[in-house]
RNA sequence: GCUCAAGUGGCGGAAUUGGUAGACGCGUCGGAUUCAAAAUCCGAUUCUUCGGAGUGCGGGUUCGAUUCCCGCCUUGAGUACCA
């Protein structure tokens, strides 16, 4: 019988689907693994082969941790909203749900045919209503927290209201806006309502404010900074403006010290933590005021160097300053405003693209030194970022590389305050190593000291302070687009009011087109029945709204309902606990609080890097938050993570010569002028060699084709190849379904872990995937034989228990590392082993079906029942690994001649060093290779090496 | 510029506390089987002037370095005026 691996496959899927053989239990005995991979967002291409890679070494854990004996999570579902679907939607009038429904069907079935196991009754697609309603719901309890530095975590704004109520906000310590008044509590109860909800949105974890947002108008929306690459938008790479705008944003800055300690406590990569560390971007300095010549105003600026306070010549503030216009002389206004309007004509990208231009302009007004009582000029220059820091900086051109080239190139005096320092040619930044001198009472003193110094003598003068800084901007969370979810949000008043718990979700209105209205209001502002009635609770026709500023007696209760919906990471920041609790029991909670203390969360988690700075920090951000208010009881949710390598393509390059239509073999280039043109690579073999009937007959660009001429070498056409990126639009896209129809999913997920390791980017080839199939069909024959079962109930040999113990040992450790590509070549060897041993004995055959299972379960289920067993593998103990069957009488010992080994001897293992050393040196071959030399040292490690010197 | 990875045969890669560099697979070459082909099986395959040399380059530590240390080069990824 032969492996017919198509029917083996089918079989096993049928039965893992029909038994749900991977439904993972709340309540069990055994200890709880949760294993999850970043779930996909489903395009209308389908799934590629560098999809599943992170899959397959996922599910080999999972599968993994099944035979060791662990009650295993490991579900799948779908990042269901976002801006592909929707943009098709504009394009063809489809309405994005039926897309994103066929698209969803198309992965079910890629991910089916590659044998996960997966537990897809507890799937979960972010766009459904019932999973969304609880996104909005953890809105709703960010809106109703506030950030207390005091107990430095989250509290219900109802404590913050009671604060207020009874002694104002002098003492509070919160997380909140800049611009805060100080109010008593008598002023508290005074306020209106209306005036009470504008203090509370400064201090609220989500709020609406008016900020400079990153507005894509290709796009027609507002995005995230992390959504922004390069300048230009991630998704398909628009120019990006900044803009001011009344958005939802999220209070992320007020966890930047628990982000970042945070990581110290988890298992994930140094550059990942490095990443999140540099976007947290934490810098400890000071705080500095000073005082404007002959203006009220003070300039706040932010400094890692208090030391070098001494050193400041001049202030730079940014363009964008509000204190610009205020302090501008007027015989510098013409200048400062020219400068302004050029800087504010500059995209961000051509700001970014060249840096080395020095720009700036004079204000004409200037500030007053904290200790020497000195003039400082106030410049404005673009270098000075308006979202950093206080977007102001005092200018100390001899510790830093940007002020001095800016006081050069405005011929700005620069005082040297280090101490035998040249600082003639560039700037010394370092902080170690130096003396401040020039410095009055700081003098002498090291940077550790004189920044202490400095910090005490500006408290003292209530003109500075210690402070922390951190980079981590508050997350823009409005999006102007159609496909995601509605905030559960209405206005009265202008002022957001939450829809209560009881009425969610607040479902998506249906539009007739997914385009702004005319008027530049996001898709929503299209939908007719899109306002929230408060009488009876429910969304009703935008006909029955009524100003707020009608008299409560004769209002109908009817108000707008917000029109932004939320971005693509709201859904993505917390479905890892939704997979926790079975799909049947998320009704009253989003989880119970029994199925969040049993998983925990994430133990294993496993995706791609291109997330470290956005859906990975957004989703401790929401875990933090949701812990401090109790929802939920852990305080990081991805214990160990992994990213896997991308796989990249291998496009193939056809040559036309310039001004013809034909096109030459690779080889025949030589010094014609020719284009390269991407060809579907499906039509290239692993020899290079281009199918060229295939290629007119494409039904695409055939065509094109029709009559060109191709010029052969040898006979055939060779193409040229380059690694790219695996894409739709280089042609190099390989399917996995041609695999599994060509070679089986047993086959493909061997390959794809015999590539490399897993962490590592590799170009895909399916030139060794016969490799890795020939090797399943040497499985399958040890096993079965042209008549029928090879295996026996014969005793097994000593060889025979060596090659399994040999194995186990190894496929442990490998899976224990992630180190899947070993544990294929650990196979191999093993089955040719065996192979050659003629093993037929059922005890070594049987177990090593076990190990084999996570990597190849349909192969391993199919034998598995072949040798008369019921039911899965999937949770058979994994065989115990036993030393004994490893230990040996003799070693071949190397023999080394300066460190370079020569020759090998055969010598038993229990030699005393002495006995090794003189059975070495006697033997012929050491002596030949001495030449009659004597040795100078001879090193001998008994079980290792032996070296001789000299 | 800064941060983090990584450089080993024709190719993907292995060598888990410093101890036989190139496991395993692909490809290539030779052979068996076959009328022939596919499939299958067997053998060879780092280079070499046959002394040796050899893990990006130059040093160092060591009896011994792909592995540890110092300096450089190259490639990839991320980040970008962060005060």
């Amino acid at each position: 019988m032969q492996y017919h691996f198509n029917t083996i496959e089918a079989k096993w899927q049928k039965y893992w689907a029909e038994n749900q053989t991977f439904k993972a239990s709340n309540t069990s005995e055994k200890p709880k693994y949760y294993v999850l991979d970043m779930f996909p967002y489903p395009s209308g291409a389908g799934l590629h082969v560098g999809h599943p890679l992170g899959y397959i070494a996922s599910d080999i854990y999972a599968r993994y941790k099944r035979h060791k004996g662990f009650n295993v999570l490991h579900p799948q579902g779908y990042d269901s909203f976002g801006l592909p679907a929707e943009q098709y939607a504009i394009q063809t009038g489809q309405h994005p749900a039926v897309t994103t429904e066929t698209n969803i069907k198309t992965y079910r079935r890629q991910l089916d045919q590659i044998g996960f196991s997966f537990d897809w009754s507890r799937e979960v697609r972010t766009s459904s209503p019932e999973y969304y309603k609880w996104t909005q719901w953890i809105f709703i309890q960010l809106f109703e927290s506030w950030y207390n530095n005091e107990s430095n975590k989250a509290e219900e704004i109802s404590s913050l209201i009671a604060v207020f109520a009874s002694e104002g906000n002098a003492n509070v310590n919160a997380v909140c806006d800049d611009n805060i008044e100080v109010f008593t509590a008598e002023a508290w109860n005074n306020f209106n309502q209306k005036e009470q909800e504008e203090i509370l949105l400064k201090y609220r974890l989500t709020y609406l404010a008016e900020t400079e947002v990153n507005w894509c108008p290709a796009l027609g929306t507002v995005l995230a900074n992390d959504e922004i690459v390069n300048g230009v938008s991630e998704r398909g790479g628009h120019p990006v403006l900044r803009k001011k705008m009344t958005q939802w944003s999220m209070r992320i800055s007020a966890y930047a010290e628990r982000l970042l300690q945070g990581l110290d406590t988890i298992d994930w990569t140094d550059s990942l933590k490095e990443s999140q560390r540099n976007w947290i971007g934490k810098s400890v300095g000071a705080s500095v005021t000073f005082n404007v010549n002959n203006h009220e105003e003070v300039i706040e600026v932010f400094t890692t160097r208090p030391d070098t306070i001494f050193g400041v010549s001049f202030m730079t503030l940014a363009p964008e300053h509000e204190l610009v216009s205020q302090i501008t002389t007027p015989e510098q206004k013409a200048e400062v405003d020219a400068y302004i309007l050029a800087t504010a004509k500059r995209s961000e990208r051509d700001r970014m693209a060249d840096v080395k231009t020095i720009s700036g302009a004079f204000t004409g007004a200037y500030a007053e030194h904290p200790f020497s009582k000195e003039p400082i000029p106030i410049w404005i220059g673009d270098y000075v970022l308006a979202g950093y820091g206080t977007g102001a900086v005092m200018s100390v051109p001899c510790g830093d590389q940007r002020d001095y080239d800016f006081a050069k190139h405005f011929n700005i005096a620069i005082p040297n305050i280090f101490e035998g320092v040249d600082i003639s040619e560039e700037a010394y930044a370092a902080k170690d190593n130096v003396k401040i001198a020039n410095s009055d009472f700081l003098n002498g003193m090291n940077y550790k000291k004189a920044s202490k110094r400095a910090i005490y003598d500006l408290e003292q003068l209530g003109q500075g302070e210690g402070k922390t800084n951190y980079r981590l901007r508050d997350a823009v969370f409005s999006r102007q687009r159609y496909w995601g979810e509605p905030f559960p949000v209405y206005y009265v008043n202008g002022m957001p009011q939450m829809i209560d718990k009881a009425h969610l979700p607040i479902t998506l209105p249906e539009v007739e087109k997914y385009l702004p209205t005319e008027t530049g209001e996001p898709p929503l502002g299209r939908a007719d029945v899109w306002a929230w009635d408060t009488v009876n609770n429910k969304v009703v026709s935008n006909d029955l709204v009524m100003s707020s500023e009608v008299e409560t007696s004769q209002h109908n209760g009817v108000f707008p309902l917000e029109l932004n919906t939320m971005p693509g990471w709201a859904g993505s920041s917390w479905y890892f606990f939704s997979y926790m609790e079975e799909k049947a029991k998320r009704g009253e909670d989003f989880a119970s609080e029994d199925a969040l203390n049993y998983w925990e969360n994430v133990d294993l988690y496993i995706g791609g890097s291109e997330h470290a700075t956005g859906h990975l920090l957004y989703s401790r951000f929401w875990t933090k938050f949701l812990k401090d208010r109790a929802f939920v009881g852990v305080e990081e949710p991805f214990k160990k993570l992994i990213n896997q390598g991308m796989i990249l393509g291998t496009s193939a390059f056809i040559y036309r010569e310039d001004g013809t239509n034909t096109y030459l073999s690779q080889g025949l280039i030589k010094d014609k002028k020719v284009a390269p043109i991407h060809v579907k690579v499906q039509y290239v073999n692993a020899s290079d060699e281009l199918d060229i009937e295939s290629l007119k007959n494409d039904a695409e660009f055939g065509a094109d084709y029709k009559d060109a001429e191709f010029l052969l070498e040898n006979g055939v056409y060779k193409v040229g190849r380059e690694v790219e990126k695996m894409s739709k639009s280089k042609y190099n896209v390989v399917s996995p379904d041609a695999i599994c129809e060509q070679y089986g999913a047993d086959s493909l997920r061997l390959y794809e872990m015999f590539l490399g390791p897993l962490e590592q980017a590799k170009p895909w080839n399916t030139a060794g995937i016969t490799g890795v199939h020939g090797f399943l069909k040497k499985l399958w024959k040890l096993y079965v034989g042209e008549n029928g079962l090879n295996v026996t109930d014969v005793a097994a040999t000593k060889d025979n228990l060596k090659t399994l113990h040999k194995t186990i040992k190894k496929v442990e450790e490998d899976i224990e590392n992630f180190s899947f590509n070993t544990s294929v070549s650990t196979f191999m060897i093993a089955v040719n082993e065996l192979t050659a041993q003629k093993c037929t004995s059922k005890e070594v055959l049987e177990p090593l079906l076990a190990l084999v299972s996570p990597y190849a379960p349909h192969i391993a289920e199919e034998l598995y029942s072949q040798l008369g067993n019921e039911g899965s593998i999937a949770t058979v103990a994994f065989p115990k690994f036993d030393a004994s069957h490893l230990v040996e009488s003799s070693k071949n010992y190397p023999i080394s001649f300066n460190g370079k080994m020569r020759f090998t001897i055969e010598l038993p293992m229990d030699l005393s060093k002495d006995e090794i050393e003189k059975a070495v040196m006697s033997n012929e071959k050491t002596i030949a290779q001495l030449e009659g030399r004597t040795p100078k040292k001879v090193i001998v490690v008994p079980g290792k090496i032996v070296n001789i010197v000299g």
